[in-house]
DNA sequence: CTGAAAGCGCTTACAG
DNA sequence: CTGAAAGCGCTTACAG
């Protein structure tokens, strides 16, 4: 059996509400009490009822997390972030996916539910729209967004057209005026505002030195290696193929990369290229590459999250810095 | 202000008790009266209180997950399979990091007050030593272990030493008899069964090809891209080089191709290479591998704790069969 | 600093 | 099929 508060409150010879209080560190609690209560606990094996505290209490001291997926890199980078402040924190963590359409509906749906269960909800590229927001705001949770930037929420995410200018700049730093993206001709950007800002960058990078963006040179393909592979066959059809290639997501780069060597496409000598991310991979792979410092977004996110409980929420929103990284994928054209 | 189960009670008309059936969808509730409630329910935006249900129910629905870590490529794939199979039976999943050994024991200690958040536990690559068993088993929880077998207790996990095995067995099929181990000098063995299974694996292949294993052919390294990296380098300091090499993982395999590439050494040419795991970037990297269905492994993991729920709790073993996906990192000798 | 008591919002026998 | 009531194990004013 379970020990529970009664029994050490009897063991220990006081209240059940000398117990809690002891329990939980607050003040007014007799030093000699307080250990006398802690240690009976200890012998008896007693943990609060957590379904009890939360009932009696109102708070859970646990947090939500929704994001499209965990196991691409980047979702699962955001995860031990704030997973590590977290527990450090003694929170607990749960987690939903919302990788479809009606799996979003459905998470969206029990957040009536999610009430009760968690304290607060960390989104992680969860791009709502008016409605969503509305309802995410209305369930009363605490609430932090990465990834994006949410009006009236605190939210945190890298500066994703900074990202992409430093990235497309340094390729016209060594000379470059062709310069393609990679995952630039996309089927909705409604969806991803990221996309969005890392295209802009490309484009005001181009613009700014002078330069047009052509058409032709918006590759299509997901940010997957396997739409790094058809960029590559893309690029490989043109009649005026450009020098360098910006990627949008590392794993496109490699997958490019991978494509170019196959095709006899010689980097950086014959294509330079750029990824976005510092993929665990990229170094082995000898990318350049725009780094972002992804499991710091989690931390952060979290850090967030742990001041709402004492402070009040401001919904203001944190723009962590990017960084090129040099490494051997990128030189002047020939 | 929350509707409780009494406001819908009164609005419908019947007892707390009929609306608690009601919801929970349990027999013996006259259709008429179930309907009503539901629409009482949903018009109130009524949504049960968890720890009030979890207290006089003594459920929770639940499901904790520990793994090491949640970014690497490994626990990111078993972490989706089983919050997909989760979710559709509507339970949630909380999760923990058991990364450092201090981690680990802090999770241990707070078995206990665990007991009253979760319904069940799912160990992933937990590898506990005695006394953390019978601590997990002493809690009560129902337990599924992925990625090792466990005596007593529900497990899952691929087939470690056929994978391995039949990776070496490729190579000594396209004629290699100089075959490296990538990882094969571990520091610590005890500490992981699976890496003990693979390099048995291989040993037994060589063996069972009336080939000898050779200490020099352990290469050191951990099962990363840099640890590939290190065992290129350690390989091409032999005097009498291999003309292949099994990496016990393809992130390692990934950074010994690319070190392999960086120092001249062609592939598969001069040097064949098979990884283990099928990793999302293998095959953009073209790499010869040993495929283990990771998310698989998540799903039935979940699968099982789901059941758990109806008929008792069996602690068999379940192998999950690997498969040799062949690419273009692997030929004959020259 | 400490205790008695009410209350949090459900579920579950027990009757009917 | 339905309801009244006890009980789950805490926390929190309120007194003292």
């Amino acid at each position: 059996m379970r020990a529970t508060i009664q029994d050490v409150a009897r063991e220990a010879g006081v209240s059940v509400a000398t117990v809690s209080r002891a329990m939980r560190g607050m003040t007014h609690v007799a030093e000699d009490t307080r250990r006398r209560v802690l240690e009976t606990a200890q012998r008896l094996g007693y943990a609060p009822h957590f379904g009890a505290s939360s009932l009696a209490g109102g708070t859970t001291g646990m947090i939500g997390l929704v994001a499209p997926y965990f196991h691409i890199w980047y979702a699962s980078q955001v995860l031990t972030g704030v997973e590590h402040v977290l527990s450090a924190s003694s929170r607990d963590l749960v987690i939903f996916a919302g990788d479809t359409p009606e799996n979003r509906a459905r998470f969206l749906d029990r957040l009536p539910s999610l009430v009760t269960r968690i304290d607060g909800l960390i989104l992680v590229d969860f791009f709502p729209n008016e409605d969503e927001l509305r309802a995410l705001r209305e369930s009363g949770l605490a609430l932090v967004a990465v990834g994006e930037e949410l009006p009236g929420v605190a939210s945190i995410s890298i500066d994703n057209f900074e990202g992409a200018y430093r990235a497309t700049n340094h390729l016209i730093d060594m000379g470059h005026t062709n310069i393609a993206l990679g995952g630039g001709r996309q089927l909705s950007l409604d969806a991803s505002p990221v996309l969005a800002l890392r295209i802009d960058g490309y484009r005001a990078a181009l613009e700014d030195a002078g330069l047009k963006p052509r058409v032709e040179y918006d590759l299509g393909g997901l940010l997957s290696s396997t739409g790094g592979r058809a960029a590559i066959d893309e690029l490989l059809d043109l009649a005026e193929p450009p020098t360098a290639i910006f990627f949008l997501s590392d794993e496109m780069a490699m997958g490019g990369l991978a494509q170019a060597r196959r095709r006899g496409l010689h980097v950086p000598s014959e294509l330079s290229v750029v990824g976005f991310d510092d993929h665990n991979m990229a170094e082995a792979a000898g990318l350049t590459t725009i780094r972002q410092r992804v499991r710091e977004l989690g931390v952060l996110a979290a850090q967030r999250m742990v001041a709402f409980a004492d402070q009040d929420r401001e919904g203001s929103h944190e723009l962590v810095p990017v960084e090129l990284v040099v490494r051997h994928t990128t030189s002047g054209p020939h």
